[in-house]
DNA sequence: TGATAATCGTTATGAGATATATCAAATAGA
DNA sequence: TCTATTTGATATATCTCATAACGATTATCA
């Protein structure tokens, strides 16, 4: 998931699978293409991949991003409530937190009814990057993937995804 | 993505994100839910997870049963090939082949028209192997999957997923 | 032919994400 | 009160993914 190295792959060997390609190395797929963790976890390097060279001007991982979306929404919440949420363990959300406190775009601040925890809260530039962040995330990736997939199955695949994280 | 620890996190604080309880913390998601890439990276690990599960008679992961699928229907192919189609890189995929030649489920032979290449080929032990793998995949795993979006569903997940590895 | 470059499998190594154990401070519960 | 739990943090281990470089072999071509 490294940012800023997406220029320099151009020439590498073979960055890009081959899987997809019918014609190139005449190899056969076979059952491989009709194995669904094989094609998800291909399409999710390359949402996230996506994400990151669109979010390029702001530097934010999808992480960071959701992280911000979720303060948002939720102000005033402790470390433990965010990360629980997001699948993140608490030892690995601190310094997640770290970056975007010294970025200056939230804060913690310890809670006066119980001064263990940390409040988090978006600071106002934190607010303003959302608002930029959500513009580049509308107008770039989530355009192109609806450009790639029709309007129609990008719904569905929100839906079927969600389905999925939900009831599997 | 531990095959061994499934059993031991069944206590473990909040091993599942709570993102998509829409009860549990009253937390709003939000925007969230409408970010693909979130959802999709928490649906490739419940696959993957489920994928193990459902493998675990046979302690196969996923990329090594790609591999076995892979030389089934692609004999006598070398390991720059194999692993160009899979997407792994060729250092990754020594370790890969160690473990799997370890278990006399394949062999690598030194090709005799050139001899820096190794020559992939299953074991009859592969074979049998890969035909069982093949039984518990579609038995459970795929069964499951179906189950949980339908026949219909399932399918359309399939060739969009192949869609979005294929041309984003 | 002989010198140079490229390829194959491999090793070593580093970065990143993810997991556990443990700690001090603070709180909750008996 | 005394004990147990929770919170954020640190240290650490593991796993995945990526690059550089090596010896052996083959290809290129002057």
């Amino acid at each position: 998931m490294t940012v800023s190295k997406t220029s320099s792959q151009d020439q590498a060997k073979q960055v890009t699978p081959v899987g997809f390609d019918e014609e190139s190395g005449a190899l056969q797929l076979g059952e491989l293409s009709e194995l669904l963790g094989y094609s998800l976890k291909r399409a999710q390097l390359k949402v996230f991949e996506d994400f990151l060279r669109c979010m390029a001007p702001l530097q934010l991982t999808p992480a960071q991003f959701s992280v911000l979306l979720l303060l948002d929404k939720n102000p005033g919440r402790n470390q433990t409530e965010i990360a629980n949420t997001l699948g993140i363990l608490r030892p690995n959300f601190v310094s997640l937190l770290d970056a975007l406190e010294s970025r200056d775009l939230l804060t913690r601040m310890r809670s006066p009814s119980d001064r263990r925890s940390h409040v988090l809260m978006l600071t106002d530039k934190g607010r303003a990057t959302l608002i930029r962040a959500k513009k580049l995330v509308a107008t770039r990736h989530e355009a192109r993937l609806i450009e790639v997939l029709g309007p129609a199955e990008h719904k569905a695949l929100l839906g079927m995804m969600a389905k999925i994280a939900r009831e599997f």
